[in-house]
RNA sequence: UCCCCAAUAGCUCAACGGUAGAGCAGCUGACUGUUAAUCAGCGGGUUCCUGGUUCGAAUCCAGGUUGGGGAGCCA
């Protein structure tokens, strides 16, 4: 016998009239006497199902009185339309069965902090606003995938467990590997799909990476989501071009598919409106002057000498004198990945550039035009003190068919956030790994 | 690693040197249109830990633990 509905909450417009039999999880619960409205909730939204004592049986009735927050059962009733119930549809309840009980569900609809939330977090994901966000995470992951699907774009999977620092820099996970010695987990598929896109022209890679930073920050998890485009024959500009068409459209189809998610999270939309390209552009310079002029604005965002990295502050500040994303490209090699191609009317600048999100969002996106100089290449892996052996199969990707190409990394968590409107990044991914969290 | 903040009932908080309390959740009852219903009643405490000051500590002090916010680094 099967247990699955014959109807969704989803689609249940068009059932008006109809007896259907719905599965799920009570959401909320009112008794009014003899009349009692149960709010059920089956993934694909909520519905007041009405249960009147004279329209049922004792039992059904007695199921309904015994109902808590979070009981799955089975409802039979017929759809009506009514302009009192949220939604505009309701069940009229004829049966009620009890799947599940559920006694005393730690998240109730009032207040809760942050760390009790977060030790619930294999709860919290039910409740309406976890579940918009996670739901606009697929829709975005989707629109991401598709999309690059659509243009000739070939996913090309890349280890996690990998043997060597991918850019040298930041701290990584160890494990021991058999008799091989250490590996590590990917802090990046960036390496790995280049050999991709000289076999398919145009790749991506899309999956967990790892950073063992000590960030503490509203802005970082220890393991995030990236996906990593990766173009033949394309420049630094095309690069730029291809980043503007891609976000732009991820943002189109959640506003076109998630608007009743958006608004769940009262996201004001009119910002993600104006996401069209083409995108703001200024180079490192440029912003190193923004900062200067508007000194005071944003805290901590000080003036920099030529040659320093942006802090968050900084981040904030440029994006907030621009109404969609902007680019800022052309950052000193010195304070970049070793394997960034330099520009060629002046060396001490990298053909790069970081995307920052609107509203104080931070970096979604990092991207370069690659070195595909065989000599070149080489000497960065020199003066950047990494072990060329590591580098052999790498260097092979010079010595085989070379050509100008360029990529990107875009963070999932940070888009989602942005998107979504969501302050703090941990409400993006379903569970979240954090310098001091690592349960549920 | 550094800086700042917090910890009291299942949850959110109050009490700020003098008998530890409220709302919600739970349980009992009333109610045919509730949207975090309302009303009446009941149960619920190692005040994070260790030590100190004091006639007296949830409250003041020191150390620790756990958590939160931020910096650096980064997507």
């Amino acid at each position: 016998m099967s247990l699955l509905p014959t109807a969704t909450v989803a689609t249940i417009a068009r059932y008006v009239g109809q007896q259907v039999t719905l599965a799920g999880w009570v959401y909320h619960k009112t008794e009014k006497g003899k009349l009692i409205f149960i709010l059920l909730r089956d993934g694909s939204g909520t519905i007041q199902c009405v249960t009147f004592k004279k329209n049922v049986s004792e039992a059904t009735f007695a199921t309904a009185q015994a109902l808590t927050q979070e009981s799955s059962c089975r409802i039979t009733g017929s759809v009506r339309a009514d302009e009192r119930a949220p939604g505009g549809y309701e069940l009229d309840v004829t049966e009620i069965e009890l799947i599940g009980s559920s006694h005393e569900y730690p998240i109730t609809p009032k207040e809760h902090g942050v760390e009790f939330l977060m030790e619930h977090r294999h709860l919290w994901v039910r409740s309406a606003k976890q579940h918009a966000i996670l739901r606009i995470r697929a829709e975005v992951i989707a629109a991401a995938q598709e999309w690059l699907n659509e243009q000739g774009f070939v996913r090309f999977d890349t280890p996690i467990l990998t043997a060597t620092a991918a850019e040298g820099t930041t701290n990584l996970f160890a494990t021991d590997y058999f008799d091989l010695g250490k590996a590590y987990l990917a802090q990046t598929g960036q390496l790995y799909v280049e050999a991709g896109m000289m076999a398919f022209g145009r790749v991506y890679c899309f999956g967990p990476t790892f950073r063992a930073e000590k960030s503490k920050t509203r802005r970082h998890l220890t393991e995030f989501w990236m996906i990593e485009p990766e173009v033949a024959f394309a420049d630094h500009e095309d690069n730029m071009r291809l980043q503007e068409q891609f976000v732009s459209a991820i943002v189109a189809r959640v506003l076109d598919r998630r608007r009743e998610d958006l608004k769940v999270l009262e996201r004001d939309t009119t910002l993600l409106e104006q996401v069209i390209p083409p995108f703001p552009r200024i180079t490192y310079d440029q912003a190193l002057e923004l900062i200067a002029n508007h000194q005071g604005e944003v805290e901590g965002a000080d003036p920099l000498p030529w040659g320093e990295d942006f802090g968050a502050p900084h981040e904030t500040l440029i994006a907030s004198k621009f109404d969609r994303p902007v680019f800022v490209e052309r950052f000193p090699s010195a304070v970049k990945a070793f394997y960034m191609q330099p520009d060629p009317n002046r060396p001490e600048v990298a053909l790069c550039a970081d995307l920052l999100a609107p509203e104080g969002y931070g970096e979604i996106i990092g991207g370069s035009q690659r070195i595909h100089d065989l000599t070149l290449l080489e000497q960065r892996i020199r003066e950047h003190g990494l072990r060329r052996e590591d580098y052999e199969w790498y260097l092979d990707l010079r010595r085989y068919g070379t050509v100008p190409h360029s990529g990107f990394g875009m963070g999932i968590e940070r888009v989602v956030a942005w998107i979504t409107g969501t302050r703090h990044i941990r409400e993006t991914i379903p569970f979240p790994r954090q310098l001091y969290r690592i349960y549920p």
